[in-house]
RNA sequence: GGGCGCGUAACUCAGUUGGUUAGAGUGCCACCUUCACACGGUGGAAGUCACAGGUUCGAGUCCUGUCGCGCCCACCA
């Protein structure tokens, strides 16, 4: 019979040193391969993460922190139970923020048509250089800064993960500009062109004045915004007669097509048919009649324009109506001339007379001037014409980019798009075979999908994208063909048509008369994020590969992108494969600030998260994060970033205390020990049961109000003088046993939460003795673990001896002496039967109270498990041990 | 306008399928140098479970309505 290992306390610090481990560990870690993916085994064993590419042109922030340590404490879960663990990190680095920050960075712009200069190089602009205009460069010479920049970007993200413990196999790594990426989103543009779901269409499209591109509709975003409605009068043609309609932008009234009101509406029934005339430009339009005019809206009669709305687009494509394009591509009003076709006039001069004061201005200013217009008008007017008659304040949502300024225009353009529309049910189908958490959530995404109103614009006119695999034929008259884009092969990509030819064309045929030119377009940066399963997968190039780890397990990301990534992915998965790309969505909250506002760089609430580890570790971050259940936005508060560094603490000490008993190796046998052990097992399984539903915050719950009142305050206390008796062998070795066996399987239960001190503690004597050199490779707790140790005969006889050792520290507490004094004597009093249930720990509990003498009385008044001390004695305070010779 | 979520102690939050006297941590009060830990320990005070009805032997939990907060969605006249 061996003695235990044990550690010597006074070697190690008094306190855990977490930065020196968090660096140690983290290192150790990532050279013994720790979280490498192993393809060898086959998927049921696999637990493949879709991990979201963070937008490493942002700034790192606490949300980050939250939302991906919730994903690694499922992963870390997920390891202990043996599962081969797929868990990637990818950038997403292309998009517009990328842009725009590289612009400022470098003070350069894009210009496609420039050709790619070899060899250039960027530098941080100086204040100098940022006073010159900023210098023009080539697509992939742009494209090449945007790398160089995040790459930078990338380390910062990375550092913060490392230290983060966030278990992610670095050799998985991708940004979704990469070759790699392009290609797959360029074979996902091709497979789709095949399959007859993209078309390319002239059409009005949301458009972002400054940004100048299209956007999609989950790119919306609708701001309530103050304006006014605008009585503005009208002619009706070949008569008298005025009416009057409300409008919000007036400065359209160049561009109205057509005037409708409800079909029902008495007061403009005999209008309808007719044509109203628009004041100032004197324009015949249209009266017909629609569902959808709201009759108490404004004077419920209204103007159709090209375009205020999307209802607009409505009523111009079925009524078929004239095009007067007012707004360009930047945002200002075109020159237009009245009098030709399309711009019918009954009095040409002065219409365009009028629009030339509007011509060149942005809508916002057009718009008081054309109030300007009417005003005068009305003045100079006699009698009854009174085209400007009242105004009205009103708020009212206005769709704006979800990352623009300015409220989007309704442009024609030619963009591409992906069908989804007439796939509505499927999608909503796909949907209901994902397991959304909290299944709230997948609500949302109904709800997106039920409503969703356009086919999704795939499209953008930027630069850093991935580029269409598309060039376009040009006729004799240097016209392109549209309707048959020469589309690149497979075996090319990735392609970047603005520098390669299509096939069967020489590059010298580049914008020449029945030559080719290049779809200059780059994809939606969601065409290619939407892809992330399959980035990993390697779909269509690793059969093999693809089959291991597609549908991923888990797809971990937050609620405010249902509509574009969760969306967008089901859709290209069903497309491409008539699947659902994950099992599981796992939606964490947000961060709020204290008064429950959602952080945001603009409010000056945003915490650094580096300062945020500096102060309370890695542990203690996790620790506060793995409190918050899915789903559910947290406020930010520092007091449970101190209760996790304090978590720490005790667990740095308690397992000293635990390792450092020594004493022979014993089986369990003791009633106290098995009733402590019989607890902690359910604990393990409540714990593993939450985890499976991935659930970490119950989990840990449960793990840490057992640690702290059952373990340290309780067990810890009523085991010591047993864990020290040499006189009684069997009963110390148990005791030590229990604390070990409690200790190891509590360990492993923080393990997923906080990775370096459980490390830590592991790496003293467990790594050895159980052959597992890290906690993380070790298995997740389980009924195994206490095998060996018998059911207590009263399961709830550890729970007694809690009880009874509390009335004794009540006693003590109100006697105003602390819990380490003795007592002489006293009388316990309790229920027979609960006496009956406390004898075999009754020795542990009088040792751990100090007692000396007592007697035992029945008194069936009290409460079933409650104690009561009477005629208690305290002993005296001991003299104070002499000091130790100092030296 | 429609929908989803939330409202429990001063604060942050738990509270399984309805079931004894509603819990934890923080904070507060009192006490204790204690031999793992003062980054500690012991004990205590503190709640009209937003409000109003209803179902039930029994409601924090289920139903209806109201109020408040947050979010999502909706054709901007």
């Amino acid at each position: 019979m061996t003695d235990q290992r044990t550690i010597d306390p006074s070697t190690l610090p008094k306190h855990f040193d977490a930065p020196a481990a968090e660096q140690r560990w983290d290192e150790t870690w990532q050279e013994r391969g720790l979280y490498h993916y192993d393809p060898s085994r086959p998927r049921e064993e696999t637990f493949v993460v879709d991990t979201p590419p963070p937008t490493v042109s942002g700034s790192l922030h606490v949300g980050h922190v939250f939302s991906y340590t919730h994903t690694d404490l499922v992963v870390r879960y997920q390891r202990m139970t043996g599962k081969n663990i797929f868990y990637p990190m990818g950038w997403d680095d292309n998009g517009l923020p990328t842009e725009r920050r590289v612009q400022n960075y470098y003070h350069i712009r894009c210009d496609p048509s420039l050709p790619y200069e070899e060899g250039l190089t960027f530098e941080a602009a100086s204040a100098k250089v940022r006073k010159k205009r900023p210098r023009l460069v080539s697509r992939p010479n742009f494209v090449e800064a945007c790398q160089q920049l995040t790459r930078e970007d990338e380390k910062a993200f990375l550092a913060l993960w490392r230290r983060l413990g966030v278990s992610v196999d670095w050799r998985q790594e991708y940004a979704t500009i990469d070759d790699h990426c392009r290609e797959i989103a360029q074979r996902s543009f091709l497979d789709l062109h095949q399959k007859g779901m993209l078309y390319n269409s002239d059409a009005p499209t949301l458009w972002d004045v400054d940004f100048q591109t299209a956007v999609a509709q989950a790119e919306l975003e609708d701001r309530e915004l103050d304006s006014t409605f605008n009585d503005v009068a009208f002619g009706v043609e070949g008569s008298d007669e005025e009416f009057v309609i409300s409008t919000t932008r007036p400065e359209l009234l160049p561009a109205c097509v057509g005037v409708a009101c409800h079909p029902e509406d008495e007061r403009y029934a005999h209008l309808v048919g007719k044509r109203a005339v628009t004041p100032l430009f004197r324009v015949p339009v249209p009266i017909f009649t629609s569902d959808l005019v709201e009759k108490d809206k404004g004077t419920g009669i209204l103007m159709i324009c090209t375009f205020g709305d999307q209802t607009d687009v409505i009523w111009w494509r079925e009524q078929k109506l004239a095009l007067r394009q007012i707004i360009g591509l930047k945002g200002r009003l075109l020159p237009v001339s009245y009098g030709t076709e399309g711009w019918e006039s009954l009095n040409a001069d002065a219409a365009n007379e009028a629009y030339a004061a509007l011509e060149g201005l942005r809508p916002v200013q057009a718009r008081e001037k054309v109030l300007e217009l009417l005003g005068e008008a009305s003045a100079a007017a006699t009698g009854s014409e009174v085209p400007l008659r009242a105004q009205k304040k009103i708020k009212h949502a206005v769709k704006f980019f979800e990352k623009g300024d300015r409220p989007l225009e309704l442009v024609p353009t030619r963009q591409w798009f992906c069908r989804l529309l007439d796939r509505k049910q499927d999608l909503l189908n796909k949907g209901d075979e994902i397991k959304w958490h909290p299944d709230f959530m997948g609500h949302r995404y109904r709800v997106w999908t039920e409503n969703l109103g356009l086919d999704w614009c795939i499209s953008r006119q930027r630069y850093f994208g991935v580029s269409f695999p598309v060039w376009y034929a040009l006729n004799g008259e240097g016209q392109p063909n549209y309707d048959e884009p020469l589309l690149a092969g497979v075996d090319t990509l990735p392609v970047d048509p603005t520098v390669t030819p299509p096939a069967g064309y020489e590059e010298s045929q580049r914008g020449q008369p029945n030559g080719f030119m290049a779809e200059t377009d780059v994809f939606d940066t969601w065409f290619t994020s939407s892809m992330t399963p399959q980035i990993s997968s390697h779909w269509q190039m690793n059969g093999e590969r693809h089959k291991a780890l597609f549908p991923a397990d888990i797809r971990p990301q937050s609620h405010e992108i249902i509509r574009t990534w969760a969306f967008y992915t089901i859709a290209k998965a069903m497309a491409h494969e008539d699947v659902v790309p994950w099992k599981h969505v796992l939606i964490s909250g947000w961060i709020l600030d204290p008064d429950r506002k959602k952080m945001s760089k603009s409010k000056g609430n945003v915490i650094v998260p580096t300062e945020l580890l500096d102060k309370y570790t890695s542990d203690g971050v996790r620790y506060w994060t793995a409190n918050a259940r899915l789903g559910v936005d947290t406020a930010f508060d520092e007091k449970m970033l101190s209760m996790g560094k304090r978590l720490v603490t005790k667990l740095f000490n308690a397992s000293k205390f635990v390792l450092a008993q020594e004493g022979p190796v014993k089986p369990i046998t003791n009633e106290l020990d098995r009733g402590f052990c019989h607890e902690l097992l359910a604990v393990v399984k409540e714990a593993t049961a939450s985890y499976e539903e991935f659930e970490f915050s119950p989990a840990l719950r449960a793990t840490e109000s057992f640690f702290w009142a059952r373990f340290t305050d309780s067990y810890l206390e009523l085991i010591k003088a047993r864990a020290r008796n040499e006189e009684d062998p069997e009963g110390r070795g148990s005791a030590i046993a229990a604390l070990r066996l409690g200790l190891q399987v509590l360990l492993r239960l923080f393990a997923p939460v906080l990775p370096y001190i459980t490390e830590e503690v592991w790496s003293w004597i467990f790594a050895e003795e159980t052959g597992q050199a890290s906690i993380h490779g070790a298995a997740w707790p389980s009924e195994t673990d206490f095998a060996a140790v018998e059911a207590p005969a009263d399961p709830g006889g550890f729970g007694i001896a809690v009880s009874a050792l509390t009335a004794i520290n009540r006693a003590k507490t109100s006697a105003g002496v602390g819990v380490g004094r003795g007592i002489v004597t006293m009388v316990l009093h309790a229920r027979q039967a609960d006496h009956d249930r406390l004898a075999p720990v009754l020795g542990d509990v009088l040792a751990a109270g100090r007692v000396q003498a007592h007697t035992l009385q029945a008194n069936e008044e009290l409460a079933e498990g409650e104690f009561e001390l009477s005629d208690v004695e305290i002993a005296p305070k001991p003299p104070k041990p002499p000091k130790p010779a100092k030296g």
